[in-house]
DNA sequence: CGTCCACAGGAATATAAGGTTC
DNA sequence: GAACCTTATATTCCTGTGGACG
């Protein structure tokens, strides 16, 4: 059930597994190998995919004396430039003992180590940058697979794999790197219920004791993951979280109330997660909408959120943030998917706009920020406030 | 049909906090 | 400790824009 559990049978990738393994061709035959981008929304496969044929390339490789197959996989979530990137290869290049930091050197440097690295390990090397449509800047996007032709690097051929849930990603790179990273391009499509359904039987038989897990439950967790984009990383938490309760419980079948519950769990999970990772001007403008909702006074446009947010920021001892950068707090929120939003236009009347409003359960988002306020400090009396306010208002 | 409102959101720049090297 | 590096957060300044109004 883990993420990193590899089936030894993928469903309904036979066509770009195909694609895939014409792409990765090269590499057997020892040519410089192609590289290749995926994109396809999350939870369809790509990472899955990719894990499997490159563990099956090396088993491959392995069978010829003079084939010297490197991998290395990266994932990008939560850095954000070139530079990091740059850093965290030196590192998984180098052994425990001469590892870099992630900032303070000139970033020429870290690419002169980089390349340094890459040609004492000689080689083919595949490099797997997952969720690369996290970075801002394409540098590295350039520089890696030019490093050869740029006469950088001698002794190693180095491929990259980009794996990217978002398709813009691709469009918005530079053309001088679109032509090289997108040399070999390959669409994983959404995966419809029925897909997910077999994909969560063939957990079944690996997880659970016969009997457990009936289909109708199987069924419900993937029109779940299907309503959410086909997403098969859903369906399958949601399926693990379910048998958790029922576990838990000491239920002797996972039934569709456990499903539920579950749902509800891990939605509760991702609002507190996301609240976790906001800033203490986050938390304030979310208290700020949240006082609001409480007093009907929602829908609202950011100008009439900001007296509210400034008066809460002082009662927290912080200099309120200009109006500018609280706007993109609120968007930030939207983003999480706390806070819904629509776009508004009274012409010359009143230009255009957007009206917020709290796109989540009241008690929910405040249960969540319950967890964070002692993590974080500040805003406890705020936090009662606000508490104190619904005692008001029931 | 052009005007013009009020905000959206891009871009450049600043600041502070983390780091390196010499 | 000075000089120089990146990054996250915030500020300042700005151009873009959809549609009601006249």
């Amino acid at each position: 059930m883990r993420e990193d559990y590899q089936p030894n049978e993928l469903v309904g990738r036979d066509e770009e597994i195909q694609k895939y393994q014409a792409a990765l061709q090269p590499v057997i035959n020892g040519e410089q190998p192609n590289n290749i981008f995926l994109y396809g929304k999350t939870g369809v496969g790509k990472t899955a995919v990719t894990r499997y044929l490159l563990s099956h390339l090396a088993e491959d490789a392995s069978q010829y004396e003079d084939l010297e197959l490197h991998l290395t996989f990266l994932n990008c979530d939560g850095l954000t430039s070139s530079y990091q990137i740059a850093t965290r290869l030196v590192n998984e290049f180098r052994d425990e003992t001469a590892q870099i930091s992630s900032t303070g050197y000139p970033r020429a440097t870290v690419y002169e180590m980089l390349w340094k690295e890459l040609d004492a390990i000689g080689g083919t090397n595949l490099i797997v940058l997952d969720e690369v449509d996290h970075v801002e800047d394409d540098s590295i996007l350039y520089q890696l697979p030019r490093a050869r032709a740029n006469n950088k690097v001698s002794g190693a051929k180095i491929g990259i794999i980009g794996i990217s849930n978002d398709f813009s990603f691709r469009d918005d790179l530079s053309p001088k790197v679109k032509s090289s990273l997108c040399e070999q391009e390959i669409h994983f499509p959404a995966y419809d219920a029925g897909d997910l359904q077999k994909i969560l039987e063939q957990r079944r038989d690996v997880a659970f004791r016969d009997g457990v897990l009936n289909d109708a439950v199987i069924r419900l967790c993937a029109a779940y993951g299907a309503k959410d984009a086909g997403d098969a990383r859903q369906s399958i938490d949601l399926l693990m979280k379910a048998g958790d309760l029922a576990r838990e419980e000491e239920a002797k079948t996972i039934t569709e109330n456990h499903v539920e519950t579950g749902r509800h769990d891990l939605e509760r999970g991702r609002i507190e997660e996301g609240i976790r990772g906001l800033t203490q001007h986050g938390h304030l403008v979310l208290y700020s909408l949240l006082t609001l909702h409480l007093q009907d006074g929602t829908p609202v446009r950011s100008r009439d959120i900001r007296p509210r947010y400034t008066s809460f920021a002082q009662r927290a001892g912080r200099d309120p943030l200009v109006p500018r950068r609280m706007r993109d707090h609120l968007s930030e929120l939207v983003m999480l998917g706390l806070v819904s939003v629509t776009e508004r236009n009274e012409g010359r009347r009143g230009g255009t706009y957007r009206e917020y409003s709290l796109a989540m359960n009241v008690e929910l988002v405040l249960s969540a920020l319950d967890e964070v306020v002692d993590e974080v400090g500040i805003h406890e009396s705020i936090h009662s406030l606000v508490t104190d306010d619904i005692f008001r208002d029931s």
